[in-house]
DNA sequence: CTTTCTGCAAACGATTTGCAGCAGC
DNA sequence: GCTGCTGCAAATCGTTTGCAGAAAG
């Protein structure tokens, strides 16, 4: 994630153009965060990381971010969203919740166990007629922190 | 899910009374429209299947429900809730959510795709010291209403 | 009787939106 | 200059909470 940083702006600028909206100073800086992390990001962690950007241009750049299809917003367990980069920028990738804290780790899946997994959707689309545009699989626990802070 | 609707009172009064808490009218009328579904019911479906209880009642003994273990809550990618019995009462399941109108449908997994995600668990113990509680495998997608309607 | 529940209305917190000024092209 | 972006403050919306009366044990 060191080189492809300037790769990753072009992309994001593309993707932003085609919608017809501007690559902005705060959508770059949007964008730069969460290039800079391994896992997702809360709106409070995004502003520390955005000096000085107001927290409604912060919702609306990122919702538009994700219209652009650069970011991607997940909602955990708790109430409040958190925000990635697009699966196609990053790679597909799992998710590690901490229900305490609800902090959130990435991590890869085995091949086979995707390989399940849209055997999976196929069976659903084949029964249902839903259309599996994508997955996600969690895992949901106590994160080390929280497990040792309980006792 | 015929006649273990009166076992399934029986649990959660149980549930309930092991937390000090009463199984009242109320709460029945919650445990009988969560037993009488076969997906999760978001607050609107609840308030229709509960006739004339206070939203606030709701919310509060589905909280009650959750911390009792009779109740689970989730949140998929809208930002409501959605209710559903624990899955010790229903059973191990996996959902597929249209993400168009936020429904939810509920489906099982393979057993094998169940082994590979508990041996993914383990490994995440095993390097993160994570305590893997349960897990969570969505598909996301459009479903058969939302994709005709969307032409 | 005492304690827990309930409905109502007010409070909350995350997110959204209206608006007037500033910035990109 | 025109159009889109920004910050600010006000508005929304799902959810939570304080309170006084009703119900369960």
């Amino acid at each position: 994630m060191k080189d492809s940083l300037i790769e990753l702006h072009h992309t994001a600028d593309e993707r932003l153009r085609r919608d017809g909206q501007r690559y902005t100073a705060n959508r770059r800086a949007l964008v730069d965060a969460l290039g800079d992390t391994d896992r997702p990001l809360s709106m409070g962690e995004l502003l520390e990381r955005s000096e000085g950007m107001a927290q409604s241009s912060a919702y609306r750049n990122l919702s538009i971010l994700e219209d652009a299809g650069v970011v991607h917003r997940l909602v955990t367990s708790d109430d409040t969203a958190r925000y990635e980069l697009a699966e196609d920028l990053t790679g597909h990738h799992h998710h590690v919740i901490c229900d305490t804290c609800g902090s959130v780790l990435d991590i890869d899946a085995p091949p086979e166990l995707e390989r399940g997994v849209h055997a999976l959707a196929e069976s659903v689309a084949a029964t249902h007629g839903f259309v599996v545009a994508h997955h996600r699989l969690d895992l949901v626990g106590t994160c080390a922190a929280c497990a040792s802070a309980r006792r």
